[in-house]
Formats: C-alpha cells, sequence, structure tokens
DNA sequence: AGCCAGAATGACATCGTTGTCATTCAAGAT
DNA sequence: ATCTTGAATGACAACGATGTCATTCTGGCT
C-alpha cells in the first residue's frame, strides 16, 4: 500500500511513486481560491477574506456580490493555507489503544460531538496496544498542527510529546495518565466501581469473593486490584491471595484460574472479572460449568442484558469521558488536572446467585 | 468550545519572539523549521528538503550534518504547509453513520491499519444518520483536502461532492452505494446473506419464515428483503405477505410484528432479522416469549456466541469492506466500481428449533 | 470651504514547504 | 589545457490564506 503515501518515521520519507492514471492524480480542474473569487465579484482578495471570515466591516452590496460569486464558483477556504497561516488546523487529534473498542469509540463519539464537526476535525489512530505505534502515530497527528491531543497511553512514557507541549499544544490523558509529561487526565473511578462490585455482591451474601484481573503493570489494572483489597477489608472479608488472579485474557490463563477458583474442594461463591476482554472469556468458559458462581464483571457488554442470567456489570461512561476531556481542553487552567467521572453498577441478576 | 476559537481567531498570535534579546522573551519554543535545520547545519533550506523528502543527490557528510541538526531540534515537517505546495494533505477523510457502531467502527480500524498511520491520517466523522450533516462533515473535511473521501451514504444524494470529484477527489461509498455521483462502492453481499439465512433454515426443516426488515426506504433494507423472497421462491417456499413485516426497530413496532408472525393460532416457526437493531429488539422481547421461533439474524452481535440458544448470525466483514475500499482506492481505474463482500453464515444453534 | 472621523477597501508581506532553474566544482574526455 | 558532464547545492518563486498597514471615500462638523 505505498502509492499517494509515503511511510513515515525516521526521515528521509520515501518519494510517493505517482502512477498517471491513477485517481489520485492532476485534478480536471483547480479547486477555485479567494483569488478566483475575488476576480468574479470584482472585488480585492482581501475583501472576499473578510466576507469568509465574517467580518462586519463589508458593505451590504459587496457582500452579496461575493457570496454570490463564492456560490457561484463552488468556493471552499483551503484548511491547510490557513493553517500555515494561522498556526493550528482546527483538529483534534486522538490516539486510542483501538478504534474498534466500544469504549474508545464512544469517547470517540463524544469528542467528535463536541467537536462541532466542519468547524473542528476529528482525526482518530489506534495504537494496536503497541508503544513504538503510539509513538509514531501521535507524532504524525502533531505534524498535522491540531488543537489538541487526546491520548489513551500504552507507552511507559509520553516525554516525546515534549517539544510539541512546549509550542503550545494541550494534551489529555484518557483511561490511564501519561507519563513523563504534565498533562491533564480524565479517568474513571476504578477503586469506586470495584468497591460497588465487592458491595454488591456482600449485599447478597457472598463472603467469598475472587478476583480476575489484568496485568498488574497496566495503571488501571492496579487500581482496581488494590480497590479490590481495599473494598474486602472495608468489609471486613478475607481476601486469598490464590483468589486474586492477575494476567492476560487468554483461554488458557483464565481457565487455569477458574479452576484454582472454582476448586470443588472449596470453591469461591463469587467473582469480579476486571476487564471486557476477561469477562468475555470467563463468560465463555463458565458456560459449561454446573454451579456458576455470582459474577459481576468491569466495564459493561454492549448485550449485557440479553445474557441469561443477565450480567451484572460496572459501567464505565465514555461518553462523559469525552465531554470532560473537552471541557479541560477548552478551559484554559494552569496545572494539569485529573478529572474521575463516576462509573455505574447496573444489577442484571448475575450476581444475585445465593452464596 | 471556545479555547482554541480563542486561538485561531484574532492575534496577536505567539509573536512573543520578537525581542530574541530580551531575557524574558522566554521560551515560547516557536517549532523548527527547515530554515532553523538548515542554518544549525550550515546548508540551504533547500537541501533539507532533499534529505527529507530522501533525494538522492545529497552528498554522505552533508546527509549527516542535516540528519543531526533534525534530531537535535527536534523537527518535524508542516504538513499544512506541504498541502499547500502538494495539493493534497496525506489524509482519508471518512464519513460513517456512527462512529460508534461497531460495523463501522471495524471498517474504520481496517482502513486506518491500511493507511500506515503518520504518514496517512485518517480523520473520521458520523453523520449520526442526519442527511445535512453528512454533507456538512463530508464538505468540513474536504477543506482539508483529503487524499481520498470514505463515505456511508445517508443523505439522498451526495452531488454536492461533484466539485471535489472534479478536482480530483477520489470518493468511495461503502455499506450503500452514493446517488447522484459516479464513485466506487463497497457493499456486502445482501442477497447472498439472505438467501443463505434461508438455505439454513430450509435446511433445518422450516417452511414458514418470518421476515422482520427495516424501512424499506433504505438500500440495504431492499437488497435484504428482495433477497428473500427470491431465495423463499428459489425453495419453492411460500412467502405469506402478512408475514414480512418492514418498519422501525422500535419496540412498539417489533412488537407488533411479533404478536403477527407468532400468533398462537398460526405462528411461522422461523424467523430473519435483517439488521442488528431490529435483531436485538427481537431478543429481547423474544425473551418473554414461550415457543420461541428459530432465528437467523443478518449482521453479527459481540456476543452472538455467549446467548443461549446461541445466535446464528450472517456476519458481514467490515473489515474486508475497508480492504477493498483501501484497493480501490490505491489501484486505478477509469470507470466507478462496485464491489461486493461476501457474508458468512455462523450457526450458533438459534436456527437449529425443531420446526 | 476646510477638516476630520470612521467606514470600506486594497496592496503587500508572510506562514513552511517544494518545484524550477541556476550555479559551482571536480573528474573524465578530447 | 580546454571542454563536457554530472553531481551537489542554492536562490527564488510559488501554493492560498490572513495580519498589517495604507488608501479612498463618505458625511458631519466647524
Amino acid at each position: 500500500m505505498s502509492f499517494w503515501l509515503a511511510r513515515h518515521i525516521p526521515y528521509p520519507y520515501p518519494k510517493p511513486l505517482s502512477d498517471p492514471r491513477s485517481p489520485l492524480s492532476a485534478p480536471l480542474h483547480r479547486r477555485p481560491t479567494m483569488k478566483d473569487v475575488a476576480q468574479a465579484a470584482g472585488v480585492a482578495l482581501k475583501t472576499v477574506s473578510r466576507v469568509v471570515n465574517g467580518e462586519s466591516t463589508v458593505a451590504p452590496d459587496t457582500l452579496d456580490r461575493v457570496q454570490q460569486a463564492i456560490t457561484e464558483l463552488g468556493y471552499r477556504r483551503n484548511e491547510g493555507a490557513r493553517q500555515l497561516r494561522q498556526g493550528r488546523s482546527q483538529a483534534i487529534a486522538m490516539v486510542v489503544r483501538d478504534i474498534a473498542d466500544p469504549f474508545f469509540a464512544a469517547i470517540g463519539r463524544a469528542v467528535e460531538t463536541r467537536a462541532e464537526t466542519g468547524e473542528l476535525v476529528v482525526m482518530i489512530g489506534s495504537s494496536h496496544d503497541e508503544p513504538a505505534r503510539e509513538r509514531e502515530v501521535a507524532l504524525g497527528f502533531c505534524a498535522r498542527r491540531p488543537n489538541a491531543l487526546i491520548i489513551a497511553p500504552i507507552a511507559k512514557r509520553q516525554d516525546y510529546l515534549l517539544p510539541e507541549m512546549a509550542d503550545g499544544l494541550p494534551v489529555c490523558a484518557v483511561d490511564r495518565p501519561a507519563q513523563g509529561i504534565a498533562c491533564d487526565a480524565v479517568l474513571s473511578d476504578n477503586t469506586g466501581g470495584i468497591r460497588a462490585a465487592v458491595d454488591h455482591l456482600a449485599a447478597h451474601g457472598h463472603r467469598r469473593i475472587g478476583y480476575l484481573g489484568d496485568d498488574p503493570a497496566v495503571f488501571t489494572s492496579r487500581e482496581r486490584v488494590a480497590g479490590f483489597r481495599a473494598a474486602m477489608a472495608a468489609r471486613g472479608l478475607q481476601v486469598n491471595e490464590d483468589e486474586v488472579r492477575l494476567g492476560a485474557p487468554a483461554p488458557t490463563s483464565v481457565g487455569a484460574a477458574l479452576r484454582t477458583l472454582l476448586d470443588p474442594s472449596d470453591p469461591v461463591t463469587a467473582l469480579i472479572t476486571a476487564n471486557n476482554r476477561l469477562t468475555v472469556e470467563a463468560l465463555r468458559q463458565l458456560d459449561h460449568v454446573e454451579d456458576r458462581p455470582a459474577l459481576v464483571a468491569f466495564d459493561d457488554l454492549e448485550l449485557g442484558e440479553l445474557l441469561r442470567p443477565g450480567l451484572t456489570v460496572v459501567a464505565q461512561d465514555p461518553e462523559a469521558i469525552g465531554n470532560a476531556v473537552m471541557d479541560l481542553l477548552a478551559s484554559p487552567h494552569p496545572e494539569p488536572r485529573e478529572v474521575r467521572i463516576p462509573v455505574t453498577l447496573i444489577p442484571r441478576g448475575s450476581a444475585e446467585f445465593p452464596p
């Protein structure tokens, strides 16, 4: 896939090979410019600029003539040129871990809605959980001089953004805080969410609760498991270390964890799964299991209500996250801020098994 | 939302470098330009350009000096200026109906992957099923002079794109064909998918099959219902017109349809739901129903396999759609093309009820 | 009549990059 | 020794928009 695109990273950029027959080749008609409009309307270029930008010092009939010329020629301002002059490109750049992940897609939608599209464009890219790619995508976006950068960090450090930030680029992290830079962050209330899960299970009489969590190297994973221990302690419930299983959402590791947790000689009566992929894998495997434990999942699944039993979840609020990000970016503040977005426990039945 | 608007409207813009002698005109670093790099490396600006673009006529030690200067200054090419010179902004614009819809999100991911992000940036926007917004978003993107536009049409006509296309913008429709313009299209094999559903149900002995479809004003909806009639006819099965229900996926209309189809005096034994939202609503309502009909759904649901019974679906292939789009955009062809992407029936149990 | 304020408009430089064309210089050909 | 050639480099003008500043033209005031 090269063609019109030159690939990225280390300079030099390779030359895009130009196929004369390619649909990307020479235009039949040059798009009209302000100069063309000016000529058509019999005014100076600068007057067209005034009209386009809604400046007030244009006489009514001049305005008419110019607007008519704009319509007739189908003029559209070239945003690239505008950016060159003004320094920023009226765009919001967003680097998420996976644009097809419903969580990030929903954040994207909120951001996009707030961006009042047409004026502010949203550029989206995925890191696919690869630190190098995160950097590459983020810096590629920065070359477009966006008005702001939203990033779901996956790399250990985001200090490669320092030059951009020194140049005035506002940066906001989502899902996890950024490292190595001082920037805003919008995070879910992981601790509170897990506490709600524990409380909910305890309210239904459970005292032996197992925990299935992600790699502890991940920030959210650490917060959630810490929240679990704290919530259990607050309830006076004992945490059996064998029953806190942290690892990848792979079938084998989840299977091993479940075998331990549900060991017939001494099974837990309830289970918390700390993220989406773990939940799905656990559900898959629990399907073959008799005497399923009660279950509360962190992060909602689209069809949680259609499962039987319905899946009780601690739902994050991606729309609120997106809105909070836009709020932070829109209001100037000297010190970086961290915003926590509340999560909601949605009872649907899977936690209501008798212990 | 006024922060960046404030940034873009009036000067004074970062002009603080006006007095470089002042110790107070402190580090509001302007991003370095080719000029800065050239000065640092002791070469002409044009030579830096050659290095950055990988032209071959640069002496090895000049190359070294320039590359070192680039690294030291943290230089990044300003893509806006490049666009101004070259006419296109190394970006792909994509207008979908809803970026948070898993189908479109998956297409977006495929496109983004093929775009080798960093060089080719992906701009995404949603029309939210509003024709006016589709136009606004698409034209807003066009002002950025992208290399290509991918659009999931919702408006009646896309002829507002004609000026852009005359200027050489390649356009490709997805999901539905565009109207009023001659452009490529990548569509799912709706007819074949419904035929597969009918065949599958017939193979399990069903002869009375009901159909729940979308508003017939929608292209995909028309194709699918036509496919249903054709497939039934091909099998020698009779279609009872009362049992082909087209309408919005609202609870009331789906409820009414289900009551008709499942009328105890003469119920269908199987059901086809022709899109995602209809499927979800039908599943919701069927949950309270005894003697559920067999079911095949067009379009996969994320957790179809976890439902009980497992949901048998005709799955579209958004990744293949995205890839096909990129193939079309990258390969020269004089006439617009329409590509059909195969769909796959995934049996998971819900179609295997005895009739 | 003379003057001025303010509204309306335009000329021009500029943003950072790349295409075009000109220049320099050394090595090889004559 | 002169000419040719090609490699390496640079000067300069675009690209389309906007900020600055200058100019023209009103009408209202002395």
